[in-house]
DNA sequence: GATGAATGAGATTTCATTCAT
DNA sequence: TATGAATGAAATCTCATTCAT
């Protein structure tokens, strides 16, 4: 699921695998486009020969990825697998994304999803399909009775969603430490908030139990 | 909770709401000094006479608001209630700042929150404070007993944060549906998410006492 | 009818002024702002404070100097003096224009009236007043038996100027020697041409006669 | 008089015809050299097999178009037919190379000889050969007395192409109605006109006479 | 306090030309 | 011949900030 970084020849390639870690670097403002042809080894010049314009680059580096993370999520709804594991799958997803290419994930996250006024705003529309896929998840599990019906279907998915893009935030600038360990951690920690609930069962189950 | 708006007089002030009305039309970096000047009724000039730069005002906008948002949390932390009702009063604290002042909500979520590459490091430790509050909460409901221990509080508090944060986004750029009433629900929904959790309780409560 | 060179102070005129210099010793296309900005000893940027754009300060220079000659040309038209005397009149007037400020008429020649693709078609409409002008001066010379009938009057107003301007681009580009003297005959050779024709009037008298 | 255009197979051929629309439709400036390529449909890089540069192309244009033109002109010149036929076949000469190939006569007259600045100032001595040839003619008229003295041969030559060229000029740019009947009746007009002269001959035959 | 003219660094983008195949 | 990728210099325009009054 992640792609191999470009090591010479297809220029292409090269100038948007420099643009990840340029973005990266300094943010898709500050980065110039003569920071990209310079982490490409690439004149100046080639960079639009293959890019209308900077805007591009960006626009392409998020939507290869995210028609990729869509593609995932579509067909991980499709299965016939309990939604929590669903959901648990594509935690696990976007977090490997993460975690294969924090890079590229920054970039995605910092200047595309978490810039709406900049960026965002021309891809609504591709974000807003991952929500109303998790939202068919959530309301699928509602429908079989393993979600309750309290909570709309959209709104678990913003939820869903808003949580996961804080913890990758949290790893992003180092308020949350990273590692494979917390990654995984992560996943579960994640579903367990979101489906199972902070409130404690036991204490629960128990007032339940005494009515 | 609302300051009023500056109805003249006072310059400073007039520059800063007529900030506020900038930046959220045109979006922090597309706004020139000169829309806050001309949004204001006032000389070029006197934006620079009351602050150093285009940066130090929405730090300001930022940083007066926040502080007002962390004494409320800080406060409602403190206080001898259910965490569950302190995690509702801080959600419905955040929305109803959304809902008096979205302009300058819109600002301060799109601009420094969710830009945390430009503004968002500067004032990393500043929000980061919020969640060491909400963690606190869910920290302490764990040790009352009120919350379960599989989460850490950290996490619990990006999570929830997280939560609110996107459903915000949402109504900013028009992909959630915005209202009184919307804006009631989502305080409880956001809470009954991340508190109770998406899962079925009955199903949940069925299958414990079952053991 | 020609304006003082600033010498100081008012800034926009003495931008205005270093473009005509620049404009004339380079040529539009390769003057810089930068070019303008050292030649009125100015910032670059205050060239944008006072005009939108490059093109903006050409079409000033033309429109202004430009207007003063409609003016001139409309004031000659409504006098009660024969129309050769009125074409005299103006085609002196181009001259004199000329003659006093060559860098100017130069640049309104070389880079507007004779680069139409470009920028003369921004102006045609206006270049085009020039034209009905003259055109009614020639019509009224018909109407009142001065001028033969022979030639369309919008004809003819297009020779009269093509001529006028043929001989201004030959002093431009020293094809034609220039000098007081030269002006002052040129005036009246172009009218003489115009109105009088090459053919020999005796010549041509003799055969009337003869007739 | 008139070249064919290439069908193909001569790819030199094909990018001067492709240089022509594609200058004719944007202007040699604004005109890449990629759209001369797109439109004979041959490579980018075979333009400059052929040419050493964008101007090259130009420049070829416009020599090979002006010798054919000058050689006309001197052929006429030469021959013993009074000045006054030799005047009207040089104007319809050129009027017919207008007629037959208004494109390729636009560029010569828009982007050469009115672009004196940029590319007129290479050909300022081919472009004047014209006018000496034209001068000649006069002068000759002079001398045998069927034109009178008055003007300078220089300056009537001027003045006579100056009127082909703006005429040629406004219907280039749509200022003057064109058409088969237009551009046979411009050739008179402007011989009657350089020639006859505007004044009327039966008022000035009479004053003659009356002496 | 108030004004707005003046400054100048900086980035995107264009495109003629070269070159390897 | 033929191709089109690769090069990189150059120039416009923007706008935050300063400053003189």
């Amino acid at each position: 699921m992640v792609p191999p970084r470009a090591s010479g020849g297809d220029k292409r390639r090269m100038i948007l695998d420099a643009a990840v870690v340029a973005f990266a670097r300094r943010g898709f403002h500050a980065c110039r486009v003569s920071d990209i042809a310079d982490e490409a080894n690439v004149a100046y010049g080639l960079v639009y020969h293959y890019f209308r314009s900077k805007d591009e680059i960006l626009d392409t580096l998020f939507l290869d990825r995210w028609n990729v993370l869509l593609a995932f999520i579509a067909q991980t709804a499709a299965e016939r697998t309990p939604p929590r594991d669903k959901l648990h799958a594509i935690a696990a997803a976007i977090i490997d994304f993460y975690r294969y290419d924090p890079a590229l994930m920054k970039v995605i996250i910092v200047e595309v999803m978490r810039s709406a006024n900049t960026f965002g705003l021309r891809h609504t529309d591709k974000i807003a399909e991952a929500y109303v896929l998790i939202g068919e998840i959530v309301a699928s599990g509602q429908a079989t009775g393993s979600f309750k019906r309290e909570v709309s279907p959209r709104f678990a998915a913003l939820a869903f969603y808003g949580a996961i893009e804080q913890v990758l935030t949290g790893w992003i600038f180092g308020m949350l430490p990273e590692g494979d360990e917390e990654f995984d951690r992560a996943k579960s920690a994640i579903v367990e908030t979101i489906c199972g609930g902070l409130d404690d069962m036991s204490y629960r189950a128990a007032s339940v139990r005494s009515v």
